[in-house]
DNA sequence: AATTTGCCCAACCGCAGTACG
DNA sequence: TCGTACTGCGGTTGGGCAAAT
């Protein structure tokens, strides 16, 4: 039997207790157009009926698997465009694994190639990316700052009765480190709130007790995923033009990326990842944006403090 | 040239929600 | 109302293949 895809030369069978051997593994040429044939005579659904009827030796999970993933006619083949990957970047940012919901903003993909992009490419690239410390750039090191102001400034909103948090420690890997909080989301405004690691302890001290309270947006970190985030070493003042560059390039996912609106999702790699591409708009040299581990404080970690706000 | 490693992706699995008798 | 079957979703697995060693 030809093999329709590139080929597992062997496919399992399974027997039943009634002698009907059901397969898995691979579906073979003819297997496909039997399928296909079946459902231009009798339509999709009723998958389990139409393993049977069509004497597919498969289960109708499998069949409408095989249909839908693979041998439906819109079902778009080939690389992801550019348009493309950024929606489901977007998408992602807003919704997180909600593959099915993403996938269908995007006619002829399917949840499990997107599911399967977003594990293979962004996943690892994220992950993967390293900062070369000595060549870090200002641009970078705003961008990044900027997110984890964002980060907790909102983590800060979504918990107002929380605020006590100078009272609070998060562990991180690092000691000494001062990473500036601005009172605001906007250009140039200095910092009026620091984050001191001291003992591998990380204490807010908060000194901005005033901001208004929103609605939690319902941050949260997947503690499964292996994202990270970076600190931000100085005060940056002077990164007016490249903010607003950022702020005015076409991604949506700029002002506010990786923060989950519905889903309880902030994702880290994809605030690693808007960084890079942004940066990438810009032209800038690709390895001013890659992170540094050492200065990572992981998702569980965030994941904690996410827990602590609440 | 042979072996190892890592990437990619189709397929499977388990679970939850829904429909139906 | 309950139990069963069906459907859809998200997570995981495993094999082919190409690049690296």
């Amino acid at each position: 039997m030809r093999l329709a895809m590139s080929t597992p030369s062997k496919s399992i069978i399974c027997s039943r207790e009634d002698d009907y051997e059901l397969r898995r593994g691979p579906w073979s040429v003819e297997e496909d157009d039997l399928l296909i044939s079946y459902i231009a005579n009798n339509g999709e659904g009723r998958w389990n009926l139409l393993a049977i009827r069509s004497g597919l030796r498969r289960t109708g999970k499998s069949c409408r698997l095989r249909w839908l993933n693979y041998l439906k006619p819109n079902v778009k083949r080939g690389n992801l465009t550019s348009e493309e990957q950024l929606l489901i970047f977007e998408l992602h940012s807003k919704w997180g694994n909600r593959w099915s919901k993403i996938a269908h903003q995007l006619p002829g993909r399917t949840d499990n190639e997107i599911k399967n992009y977003w594990r293979t490419r962004i996943q690892k690239r994220a992950k993967y990316l390293k900062f070369e410390a000595h060549r870090k750039s200002r641009f970078v090191e705003f961008v990044k700052g900027l997110q984890m102001t964002r980060y907790l400034h909102k983590a800060q909103e979504s918990s107002p009765s929380a605020m006590s948090i100078q009272d609070q420690a998060i562990p991180l890997p690092f000691d000494g480190v001062t990473i500036p909080h601005y009172s605001s989301f906007g250009i140039g405004t200095t910092p009026t709130t620091q984050i001191t690691c001291q003992g591998g302890l990380n204490h807010l001290n908060q000194q901005d007790q005033n901001s208004e309270s929103e609605h939690n947006n319902g941050s949260c970190i997947s503690s499964s995923e292996s994202a990270n985030i970076p600190y931000m070493s100085q005060p940056l003042g002077h990164t007016t033009s490249q903010f607003q560059a950022l702020d005015n390039c076409d991604f949506g996912i700029c002002s506010y990326d990786g923060y989950s609106i519905d889903n309880n999702s902030y994702d880290m790699d994809a605030l690693n990842l808007t960084t890079t591409m942004v940066a990438e708009n810009l032209e800038l040299p690709v390895f001013d944006v890659q992170i540094s581990e050492p200065y990572f404080m992981n998702m569980d970690e965030l994941w904690q403090f996410r827990n602590i706000q609440r």
